[in-house]
DNA sequence: TCTAAGACCTCAAGCAACTTGAGATGCAAG
DNA sequence: CTTGCATCTCAAGTTGCTTGAGGTCTTAGA
C-alpha cells in the first residue's frame, strides 16, 4: 500500500486537469482566486483531488465555455447550493449573459459582411497579378461611409 | 501670432482624439508601443498632430473596429505603402482573420442556443415561485451530454 | 494681472484570465 | 542509482488598453 493516508481513490493535479478538461495551471489559478477550494495535500505537499472536484471543475468549465466570466461563474457556483429561488438567480444572470453574447452575435455578423466584402474585391481586383490602380487601401484610409472601393 | 514653429494647421492630442474616434490615451498607447510614429512636439512637450494623423488612426481604428488585433493593424499599415501586391497581402491577412471571425460566430450561436434552452428551462420550471425539485442546477454538474433538463 | 479650470505631460499600476518560465523537489521505472 | 516526468512555488508575461498619481501648460474669466 503506497497510498496517502485517508486517501480511497483520490489523485493529483495532472489527472484531475485531464479528466475535467482544463490546464494544469489553470487548476492552480482556481485555487488562488477561491473559485475553488484549497486542495487537501497528501505528505509530498502534491494536490490531492477526488471526483467532486470532478464535477466542480467540469461545471467551472462548462460556464466558462458558456463565455461566463470568472465572476458570474463564481455567482453561479455559490448558487448551486441547493437553496430554492437559486435557480431563478442563476436564469437571471444567464440571461443577462444571453443579451451580451446576442450583441455581440451581430457585431459579428456586421464584421463578416464587412471583411468578406473586403476579400472578395481584393480578389478580383488584383487577383491576376500586381494591380497598381487597386485603391482598397487607399479607400480603407477614408471615412468608412465614404469609401467607395469596398468594407 | 501664437502657434507653434512652423505649424501651419496643427492640433493637440485631444482633438486628435476627437476627431479620430479613439481616447488620448491609447493614442499616447500607440506611439509607445510604435503603431504610429513619435508625434512632433512645440515648444512646451504638447505632441502636435495635422491631418494625416488623423487619417493614420482612423486606419487603425477601422481595422481594430474590424477585430483586427495590433499586430495584424501593424501588417496591414505597413502594407499601406504604395507598394503593388500590397494589396494582395491584405487581402491574405484579412481572409485569415475571417476564417476565425466565422468560427467564432459558429461557436456564439451554439452558445446562444444553449443559453436560451437554459433561460426557458429555469423559467417554464420555476416561474411560479421556489421549485424545489427543479434540478438544472444540478443538472450543470452533469457530463453536458447527459444533461436531461436543459443546457 | 491673477487665478482657476481644464488639457496636457510622464510614469506606474491595474484589468481579465490565464500562460510561461525559473528553479527546486518528489516519485516511479529501468 | 539515475533519469525523466510530474509536481511545487513564485514571478513575470500576455493583450489592449484604462486608471491613477503628481506635476506642467494654456486659456478664459474676474
Amino acid at each position: 500500500m503506497r497510498t496517502e493516508p485517508s486517501a480511497g481513490n483520490s489523485f493529483r493535479i495532472g489527472d484531475l486537469a485531464r479528466r475535467a478538461g482544463c490546464s494544469v495551471p489553470t487548476i492552480r489559478y482556481y485555487e488562488e482566486i477561491g473559485l475553488i477550494p484549497r486542495a487537501a495535500r497528501g505528505s509530498s505537499g502534491h494536490r490531492a483531488y477526488d471526483n467532486s472536484a470532478i464535477e466542480l471543475l467540469g461545471f467551472i468549465r462548462r460556464c466558462r465555455d458558456f463565455g461566463f466570466t470568472i465572476e458570474q461563474t463564481r455567482a453561479i457556483v455559490s448558487l448551486a447550493d441547493g437553496r430554492s429561488r437559486a435557480c431563478l438567480e442563476a436564469r437571471d444572470i444567464a440571461q443577462e449573459h444571453l443579451k451580451t453574447v446576442r450583441e455581440k452575435m451581430l457585431e459579428l455578423l456586421d464584421l463578416e459582411r464587412s471583411l468578406s466584402r473586403f476579400v472578395d474585391a481584393c480578389t478580383s481586383l488584383c487577383a491576376d497579378g500586381p494591380a497598381p490602380k487597386c485603391t482598397i487601401l487607399r479607400d480603407l484610409g477614408l471615412k468608412r461611409s465614404r469609401a467607395g472601393c469596398c468594407v
